[in-house]
DNA sequence: TATGTATTTAGACTAATTCTAATCCGAGAA
DNA sequence: TTCTCGGATTAGAATTAGTCTAAATACATA
């Protein structure tokens, strides 16, 4: 396992194991935004034992908990990972289902978003912008 | 089935019957975003048979098609329903997973996001904004 | 009334995900 | 080194959300 890899693991408190280390690697080497069942297809052979679909499940869970990656959900029924955790928004091409990601600058200046929401009465923590379209 | 609901939905060309009627009532009825799920508990005895859970499904996707009604997708693995079809975007209550609207107003001067995305090579046809926080 | 088309139904089926119970593994303790 | 214990992994069962299928039903119109 690279040492860049258990770097990061270990910086967010996960224990490294080679499962572990292989879903990691590959969701820092995609742009695509697997699902967990793409996710399992892409490492499955890359480990020299089998790897069971729970553990796949078990470490995109943990690896969202520990702000490793993080979930995008843009269609129902399935969720999707990003390891890019920096500040961005995800644009979805409706023809194909495919999902990018569309950094802060793309967007122009939008002011950043301080809803004053219910009367103040709910605190927003975060939000994500989801653009939906098609390739001109 | 009220006058309302039946001209509704001839409206958007969708054919009233009982079913769709009951649906659509209900969801016209609450902010709540029902998933399937809860409209089919909500709805299953206000009708003289029984309901099938295909009905449902058959008829939100129907009401979704015609534009009735809008799908949200806030969390990952089940869709919810909104009979409020005008501008507007949601906040999800990270502790109890409730879904608001937030109408545009809410938001303040939100300009209407153009992105020039991926160097104009796709077109946005629209966008949703979801915040996620908590009650204060 | 006959007919055709759309709608609804129950239940089988599928897909995504979680759960379960057994096994495995590795870091200390003896 | 061997023991032990807790966390990680496994295969497969179970669950959940949603779709599909084939038969029955309901209408609208000829």
């Amino acid at each position: 396992m690279s040492y860049e890899i258990e770097q990061l693991l270990n910086k967010h408190g996960v224990k490294p194991t080679p499962q572990r280390a292989v879903i990691a690697e590959y969701l820092m080497s995609t742009m695509s935004h697997p699902t967990a069942d793409e996710v399992f297809q892409a490492v499955e052979n890359k480990l020299p034992v089998s790897l069971s679909r729970a553990t796949v499940y078990n470490t995109l869970n943990t690896l969202v908990e520990k702000g490793v990656i993080r979930e995008v959900v843009t269609e129902a029924g399935k969720a999707r990972y990003d390891a890019n955790i920096s500040d961005h928004h995800h644009f979805v091409d409706l023809e194909t289902g495919q999902v990018m990601d569309v950094p802060l600058e793309e967007i122009g200046n939008l002011p950043i978003i301080q809803p004053k929401f219910m009367d103040g009465s709910f605190e927003v923590q975060n939000f994500q912008i989801t653009f939906f379209g098609k390739r001109k």
